[in-house]
RNA sequence: GCCGGGAUGGAGGAACAGGCAGACUCGGCGGACUCAAAAUCCGCUGCCCGCGAGGGCGUGGGGGUUCGAAUCCCCCUCCCGGCACCA
């Protein structure tokens, strides 16, 4: 059907608003119908000419400072959503913006391939996961490109290359050979629905992170990396990012290490001659002690029950504890079970006999597996105890209580001082606690110590699509290393991945069937993979010089760029990939390969993008993808209305923004330059005071926008160069037209460039500059323009703003107050008020105080 | 329970370091242009009283410090994030 509306004139793409509206005349319209302003066109323009200018690659040589701008590499799942293009729209305004300040700058790209969705995926699609992921990889490369993001596409990698993970093999040799990976038994978090062992960061609320399903726990042989042995090191060295990175995370991370100060104090078993060690934050209630505690999983608690007669007892819990899953285990807080293994152990400074018992609220993975029960000052203990008749004893007295121990149902586990403690008596609890640990030292029987809440690093999974564990067990030579020059151990192209009952690399035949790398009999490969925050833990290094086959990193080029100078990315890395890569950049430092111990100088962490106040999903029907976003309005206004909607750390959410709001506005600015441009000449033809008030403008704009960008506060940077745009406009309209304007303009394209490359590169063309916008030096405000002549200065009377006036800065009180007096409302509030004394900012405000008599 | 962070117009948010609360944007209302619509441009837009000049109230609630508090202090409510049978 014909149109009976004239074809839109202005050349523009055939998806513009315009056109679309009049194909489907119920459509709302988008903005896209601005004059001179057609990002269809001026984007793929501009990407074409920074490619074949090569403008992004990072340069080795050359003097100029480096700057290592890093964005956490994305996993392939699909296309790019929402949060990766907020998230690289901040990556790269960090990187141009750098570019622009003099920097050489790093800017690199790469995927983080391995993992089990492409898993999933392969067996949906009866496939290789290598399809699946490397398909996804160019559809994410290609929206990329359509964003217009300044990486050094030339060192792009993924994790998924043998020519990758050969060096994440390498890196978990230098580990195992260090005595930092280990094979050891563990009760481990196990996933039955993804068949694998999980970390236990992947464990949320009992269950897989992945695919929620309850996890159990399962004594397995596993492998893990010896991250506890860092923990103190994880913390101290915080202190170098605590001015640079958010607080939260420092806080997570703190959270997540939860050291605890305390002692380990001996107890000998009365019917036994052992003795069992256990760890307490209280040392001060040891004289509270009333019984004791082993986990059931404790080495020795099978032994003590058999020397006390309670075998069965012991091996019926014990099986019960077993099948529990982690969220049965939690569902007995408060209403505590247990057994009595038939033993005592002997309280080391009160000689009493403490009946021994079994129970599962005490964890066999934390302190050393056994607890002194102190009922009087724990809940769990007094929990316990209520449960089975024990005694309670009171030996902190807190200061505003009185505790009955007979019937105290809540724990005081607060500050006090020592009661029935025989020699500690009437100390405060802090005190006590040295003097007791001290003392026990001394006996030797006990001695200060500190726990950790972290855990070492379970890295094994008995997945298929990650970096195989390059080591070979052997029949008589146990576990050999694969030697460093047979790496990369290779994944098998061919995979049946519906195998039930073992690991997909396990029922391989031909690949686990190996000759031993030491005595060359016929031996079996390691069948499981590496978790694949390992392949990420490591990947900042690789981006260096990530063609080099001999190494895996150069350690000039290290030098050269690392650490990195500024690492974004989401929160939710707080812990798992942030602290996995401070572990491997410290560990990698001690074996001599790197010489500073912390990877990323400063973090800057972006939110989340919501919709509707709820994570974006397909099944929940409000899923925006980048495409669409792309597509109406182009990457500019995508761009910058991510930038635009608040504090970057902060949520989005979609529903409350406006691309249609961006788009009208690069429109606007874009009709600004051509009215400028098409104004004629380089007249000063206005006023000569508009013109120096528009320049004010300017240079008071570029000195607020580098504060803003010097702090990532994107949102007020883009405000405050739309406030001058709104100056601009006024100016032209009150008759100022050549340099002033000029002047203005530029710096609005240079300071937009970071965020809004493409319209920014286009006007700034426009505006007479034939060299890319990137190579444009940062502007910098002078300062005398920076200096009003004259102020407007609130006056208040009695603190209520009455009137105000203008003023010369500089202008002493007495003008000021001569002036003020003469205001007609100030005069007003004044009449019949007797002055009582005048408050007098210099230039800022004038108020006079009144009293009433 | 412990640790951390929040609460500002109809919406997102702004306010250096205690000094005109609400920048900028979205939305809304009115006007210009148009046969009409879109787009564009101009103006208004915290609430209440008032024709107006102007006045009162106002940054989750209550108290305090100060000439002056969104901002500092104390108490409280609610929201978000993390940790949590961790001895």
């Amino acid at each position: 059907m014909r149109s009976r509306w004239p074809p839109c004139r202005v050349r523009h793409h055939r998806r513009c608003a315009y056109t679309a509206r009049r194909d489907r005349p119920g459509r709302r319209t988008g903005a896209c119908v601005a004059r001179g302003y057609d990002p269809h066109e001026i984007e793929p323009r501009w990407q074409k000419a920074w490619d074949a200018a090569d403008l992004h690659r990072a340069d080795e040589e050359g003097d100029r400072p480096r700057f290592y701008a890093l964005h956490m590499f994305p996993y392939p799942s699909g296309d790019l959503h929402m949060g990766h293009a907020e998230a690289f729209s901040l990556g790269d305004a960090v990187a141009r913006y750098a570019w622009a300040r003099g920097f050489e700058v790093l800017n690199p790209i790469g995927w983080d391939s391995f993992g089990l969705p492409a898993e999933n995926a392969a067996i949906r699609r009866r496939a290789h996961p290598a399809e699946w992921t490397y398909a996804n990889v160019e559809t994410q490369a290609a929206t990329m490109r359509r964003m217009g993001f300044a990486f050094d596409w030339s060192r792009r990698l993924h994790t998924s290359d043998p020519a990758y993970y050969k060096w994440t093999q390498w890196l978990f040799l230098q580990l195992y050979h260090a005595g930092w990976a280990y094979r050891g038994d563990a009760s481990v978090n196990w996933c039955p629905n993804d068949r694998t062992v999980l970390a236990n960061e992947q464990v949320i609320d009992g269950r897989c992170e992945r695919c929620d399903a309850v996890v159990t726990k399962r004594t397995l042989t596993q492998w893990f990396l010896r991250i506890t042995a860092f923990a103190e090191r994880l913390l101290d060295d915080m202190a170098q990012l605590e001015a640079y990175w958010p607080d939260r995370v420092l806080n997570l991370q703190r959270n997540w290490i939860g050291r605890s100060e305390g002692a380990r104090i001996v107890f000998r078993i009365e019917e036994a001659d052992e003795a069992i060690v256990a760890f307490t934050t209280r040392p001060d209630t040891l004289f509270g002690a009333t019984f004791f505690v082993l986990a059931p999983e404790h080495p020795r608690a099978r032994a003590l029950a058999e020397r006390g007669g309670a075998t069965a007892d012991f091996d019926e819990y014990l099986d019960q504890v077993r099948r529990r899953t982690e969220m049965e285990r939690l569902a007995t807080e408060g209403r505590k079970d247990g057994v009595f293994l038939g033993v005592h152990a002997r309280n080391p400074v009160t000689g009493e006999r403490m009946p021994v018992y079994a129970a599962d609220y005490v964890l066999m993975e934390y302190g050393t597996g056994a607890i002194m029960s102190v009922p009087a000052h724990d809940q769990r203990d007094l929990d316990f105890a209520r449960a089975h008749g024990l005694e309670v004893r009171v030996v902190v007295q807190p200061p505003d209580t009185e505790l009955d121990a007979a019937s105290m149902t809540e724990a005081a586990d607060g500050e006090g001082v020592l009661v029935n403690s025989g020699p500690y008596d009437e100390l405060p609890w802090r005190a006590a606690k040295r003097k007791i640990t001290a003392d026990l030292a001394e006996r030797g029987d006990g001695e200060p110590a500190v726990t950790y809440r972290l855990r070492d690093w379970l890295v094994s999974r008995q997945r298929f699509w990650g970096a195989p564990i390059p080591v070979v067990h052997c029949e008589d030579c146990g576990l050999v290393p694969v030697p460093e020059a047979d790496l990369p151990v290779t994944l098998p192209e061919r995979v049946d991945l519906h195998a039930e009952s073992v690991s997909p690399l396990a029922a391989d035949p031909d690949w686990v069937r190996v000759a031993c790398p030491s005595c060359g009999q016929e031996s079996r490969r390691d069948t499981d993979t590496m978790d694949t925050f390992v392949d990420s833990s490591w990947y900042y290094l690789r981006y260096c010089s990530p063609d080099r086959d001999d190494v895996p990193f150069d350690r000039e080029a290290v030098r050269r760029w690392l650490p990195v100078d500024q690492y974004t990315g989401g929160i939710e890395h707080a812990i798992l990939h942030l602290l996995y890569s401070r572990f491997v950049t410290k560990a990698l430092h001690d074996l001599g390969h790197l010489d500073f111990v912390e990877p990323f100088t400063r973090l800057k962490s972006q939110g989340m993008v919501l919709m509707g106040g709820a994570a974006m999903s397909k099944s929940r029907g409000n899923l925006v993808e980048p495409r669409a976003i792309l597509d109406e309005y182009g990457a500019d206004t995508l761009r910058l209305t991510m930038l635009f909607a608040g504090p970057i750390e902060d949520d989005i959410d979609w529903a409350d923004v406006s691309p249609a709001g961006t788009f009208r506005w690069l429109s606007r600015l874009s009709r600004l330059v051509d009215e400028h441009t098409g104004s004629g000449g380089t007249v000063e033809a206005g006023d000569a005071a508009a013109g120096a008030d528009l320049r004010r403008a300017t240079h008071r704009t570029i000195a607020a926008v580098t504060a803003d960008f010097e702090q990532f506060k994107y949102n007020t940077a883009i405000a405050k160069l739309m406030a001058l745009a709104n100056a601009i406009s006024d100016a032209l309209r009150g008759g100022v037209r050549g340099p002033a304007v000029q002047e203005a303009l530029d710096a609005v394209q240079v300071i937009l460039a970071p965020m809004a490359p493409h319209v920014a590169e286009e006007l700034w063309h426009r505006l007479g500059h034939s060299d890319f916008v990137l190579r444009a030096p940062w502007p910098t405000a002078d300062p005398a323009l920076l200096v009003d002549e004259r102020r407007r200065i609130p006056v208040q009377v009695d603190g209520r703003v009455r009137d105000a006036m203008t003023l010369p800065v500089g202008a002493s009180q007495a003008q000021a107050e001569e002036m003020a007096r003469e205001l007609a409302n100030v005069a007003r509030h004044l009449r019949g008020r007797r002055v009582a004394r005048v408050v007098w900012v210099p230039d800022r405000l004038l108020n006079f105080v009144v009293a009433d008599d």
